[in-house]
DNA sequence: ACAGACTATCTATCAAGATAGTTATTGGCA
DNA sequence: TGCCAATAACTATCTTGATAGATAGTCTGT
């Protein structure tokens, strides 16, 4: 359900048609949230039934066509509930810790390998979220702008600081990751050596 | 596909009944795995057809009977090429941080209300895997001796020390995730007391 | 003898996510 | 003028996961 909320987020700052927030999804709100055109479009035209949404087809080109999508006055305060309501947390369900667990089981090269790709991968998640914070300090982030645009400005601080903070945390988590494999070399390493 | 590696896991140590496999996910693998009974029964009996599996008839009772299900070598051999494989590390998919980039949307209530949940649903998870850790060090974690009772001297160091890393690293991101909300909270209350 | 908790398994349905296509138009550039 | 990348949207299938129940036998204690 939450792909309906980050859809919502997205459309709160400024109207979008389907090709835009895909776009959007390997992008700004993609970090924490991905889903690929396939499900967008679909869902898109299931919260325009359900009233979130309005849709307006507008001209592209000589022939061609779009649908933009709005939000309404219905989806804004779904949004807003569904921000105010608490979130149900699901179980873990976390297999690189779940191979972890099982290290002994691997070739101590590949799981040295294993451990390189989870820095590798969390290093890049890293620098993009370390990026976005950057932006978002030298209000460069075109998202932020708009959205700052269309609010009061003494929310502006506001706005800008809770964005930083959520990609803090971003950043906290994939440091974490990186500091764990870390430590899984030095493992693996040290049972290695004396075989 | 994880689940399937999962059981695997467990089965790896000693014969099981689907019962016994969904008690197991409620405690030990659940930590990093959980998965419904109504995911697990049908799942082991498609790796009894893929020849990973070898279910046993066994009686319970005078009229009950129930399936043990033992690790045949090609599983064993399915679940070490899945440890020698490199993870596929699937996009972003987090609700906690989605909504926080989208915090001024929520009453300073609602908000510090979410990052207290935050809190207490880490803090939860911390104290269980910090047991864990302990039962552990300790040698009183009774699958881990069973597995360790069937395994080499020389390897138990090296199987027993895999074991804390992985629950030390759940330890550190359950950690980070406080440590994140906690700043969270603070951030809320900057703004909610200069209105 | 019966209640109640636990063991054991299975089914059905639904939502969510992954993957791999197909179709068609636009707009820039060589 | 023709090619190609980008824009725009849709469809189909498959797997996974979530939720809620149905069924039946066992074991312990009163």
């Amino acid at each position: 359900m939450s792909l309906r909320y980050a859809l919502l987020a997205l459309l709160s700052v400024e109207p979008m048609t389907g090709y835009e927030l895909s776009k959007q999804f390997g992008s700004s709100v993609g970090y924490v949230w991905h889903a690929p055109d396939s499900q967008i479009y679909p869902e898109l035209r299931r919260m325009e039934k359900d009233g979130l949404l309005a849709g307006e087809e507008i001209p592209w080109g000589p022939r061609g066509r779009k649908t933009q999508y709005r939000i309404t006055d219905a989806g804004t305060a779904a949004f807003r509930e569904w921000m105010n309501s608490p979130l149900e947390y699901s179980r873990e369900r976390d297999p690189a810790h779940l191979k972890a667990a099982y290290l002994e089981w691997a070739d101590p090269a590949a799981a040295r390998g294993q451990m390189l790709a989870h820095i590798a991968y969390y290093t890049t998640c890293r620098g993009q979220w370390e990026e976005k914070i950057h932006e978002l300090q030298t209000g460069t982030n075109a998202m932020l702008n708009k959205r700052l645009a269309a609010m009061p400005k003494r929310d502006h601080r506001r706005i800008t600081a809770y964005k930083i903070f959520t990609y803090e945390g971003l950043v906290a988590k994939a440091q974490v990751e990186i500091d764990w494999a870390r430590n899984g070399i030095k493992l693996i390493d040290s049972f290695d050596d004396d075989t």
